[in-house]
DNA sequence: CGCGCGTAAGCACACGATTGTATTGAGTTA
DNA sequence: TAACTCAATACAATCGTGTGCTTACGCGCG
């Protein structure tokens, strides 16, 4: 005997439910999604069939006609990638946060790795993948700067985690970079220190860096001790990058006590290069990163660092980016950071 | 003046495409896809079109009509989760791999981190939201065997990292930590060490721990040496608890000069608890992990640790779980492991 | 000259839900 | 008793593609 017509999976519709509840199709879409034109002892006889049969709404069918697909897309994009599995461990920690968001809100999360030069600003708005994008990239910002005001005049919908400045394109979150460097300056002059290394640009190309070492700045300068230009080095967020910029300041021989990495990453390379160079950790200099990576608290010594706040750095950017998709009104906003005191700085 | 029907925002459809090509809309749609059955000269036409009015094909009413989303699910599950924006590390590096080879595929990548007691098992396949699953978990094998069973019963398709065993049900891509176990066994009795402490569960419950720990027991049966089973402690995947175990251990005063962690987290806390106790590492006892965590290489002396294929890793699941949607057969595979030797085990 | 076949394209419908509008029936009031 | 209101549900029209079947046409061959 041949069947046709019917694949063999038979998965429920709404038109089995409704067959089976003695309604129309149009009153199981409606009973199910709450609506409150229906009676409940109907709602909760479709209800119960549905539960016994199984069923779940299509989520394709539902998309289409609604036009709301109750999903984002989350991009990382970096610049470099020396090797492509490895991926900004720190964006990695505030994936963990957000997809606890999205879970809560009921959204799903498509996640994609993009290179600068692929074309993600206009793929997934568009073919109605996504409601709307969550970027997370480090790296030049100028670069990806005309991509995001592309995004801004085809109208999608999205949230960057950055740094929140004057000049920025779309609703952005971060954390408060200045404010952070600050609290690190201070801590290293509460110590005693006094001249200060910092690693990482300060330049317009990477912003969050730069806020940092202004905050930096502002602490020194507030210290009423002045601000040595050459004991900033531009280093990229890469631990390779950290060591090489440490050892070039070791061996120029400029002398300093304390040493303030714009990233974790950055701190573990220049720690190495300490070590190598015989200089004790904290004793004749301190060290600190920001991040708060899991591998700071295993490194020797454990690494005093800036803990930016990730789970609600990832409750923010989700509802903002909610907010965006519904029309309402939204801003960019800092979020603060805290310091996290290990034995790099110790005494 | 007020302007009905049409939404602002004016999203080509294949029947715009058709009507400027001159032809019908299944002939835009067939093109689109590189049917056979569209004329050269007509193909290049539609495409110019498509591209010029920056058309993209809708997701949703692609995946409806298909019945095929290109998309597939990847669900991370852990039992022990004290905060829950931690991710083991060690799939975290492998979401780079998966993603990479989603992007090669042309497949979208639902990510999703679950509990245990959800019913992500039904959810998925059923909502029409992926074609398969990925499924990620350390954690008690036998606490969601039942799981597994039941989505091979409603034809879900899925692919497991983990243990390749007898007792798996559906396909399972893992490393071969017997082997590896027993490379690592070698390794360290090829250093001249004899009593090599074990973290890291060994029973039925964790497989992938088990293996390890046969693996090393091969070799020392395979070196005339009798396997000492007080040596072998149970410890799940968390620095403490390697900490505490490696302190019990000390303690205790069972004589030993090599440790095997199951694990790099395991192994990072069992070398913090042996600097507390003052035991010299290399020297008085060899440690070695196993994943090759970034953080393996940060720690002091850096972890002699064996390093998985990740990349490999997610190609193969990528691919296993492609081959299963598209009905071709699929088998469990076991990739090997490879040995990164660094200070904690030099000399 | 008629038959068969291969190529290129069109027609009509199905996919499974959401949504605006019409309809029903019960209850209320003058 | 007829007109009116309101709640609850049914009807029909989409949403934008993919696909089986049919059609139109050109060509070679006996």
């Amino acid at each position: 005997m041949k069947v046709m017509g019917r694949k063999p999976t038979n998965r429920p519709t709404s038109f089995d439910i409704a067959y089976r509840a003695g309604v129309s199709q149009p009153t199981v879409s409606r009973a199910l999604r709450g609506s409150k034109s229906v009676s409940a002892a109907t709602r909760a006889r479709i209800e119960a069939i549905a539960r016994e049969l199984n069923y779940s709404v299509d989520k394709n069918a539902s998309s289409l006609r609604s036009q709301r697909s109750n999903t984002i897309a989350l991009l990382f994009f970096e610049e470099q990638s020396p090797d492509d599995s490895k991926i900004n461990p720190f964006f990695l920690a505030m994936l963990g946060a957000i997809t606890r968001e999205c879970a809560n809100r009921g959204l799903d999360l498509l996640i994609s790795f993009q290179k600068l030069e692929d074309d993600w600003h206009v793929r997934y708005q568009d073919s109605h993948r996504a409601d709307g994008l969550i970027l997370l990239g480090y790296g030049d910002y100028t670069l990806y700067e005309s991509r995001l005001r592309q995004l801004v005049g085809q109208g999608t919908h999205f949230v960057r985690w950055g740094s929140v400045g004057e000049v920025n394109v779309g609703a952005t979150i971060g954390s408060d970079n200045r404010g952070a460097g600050r609290m690190a300056g201070e801590h290293l002059l509460g110590l005693g220190r006094r001249r200060i290394v910092f690693l990482g640009q300060a330049d317009e190309h990477y912003p969050e860096f730069a806020d940092r070492y202004r905050g930096l700045c502002e602490a020194l300068e507030a210290a009423g001790l002045a601000v040595d230009p050459r004991l900033q080095r531009d280093v990229v967020n890469l631990e390779d990058m950290g060591h090489a910029a440490m050892r070039e300041v070791i061996a120029e021989g400029l002398g300093f006590d304390g040493v303030f990495a714009a990233s974790d990453l950055i701190a573990v390379g220049a720690m190495r290069a300490l070590a190598e160079a015989g200089i004790a950790i904290p004793r004749e200099v301190a060290v600190m990163g920001f991040d708060d990576l899991p591998a700071a608290s295993m490194t020797n010594p454990p690494l005093t660092t800036v803990m930016q706040d990730l789970k609600r750095a990832g409750a923010e950017l989700v509802e903002t980016l909610a907010a965006q998709i519904e029309d309402r009104e939204v801003q960019s906003r800092t979020l603060p950071a805290r310091l996290v005191v290990r034995r790099s700085t110790a005494g």
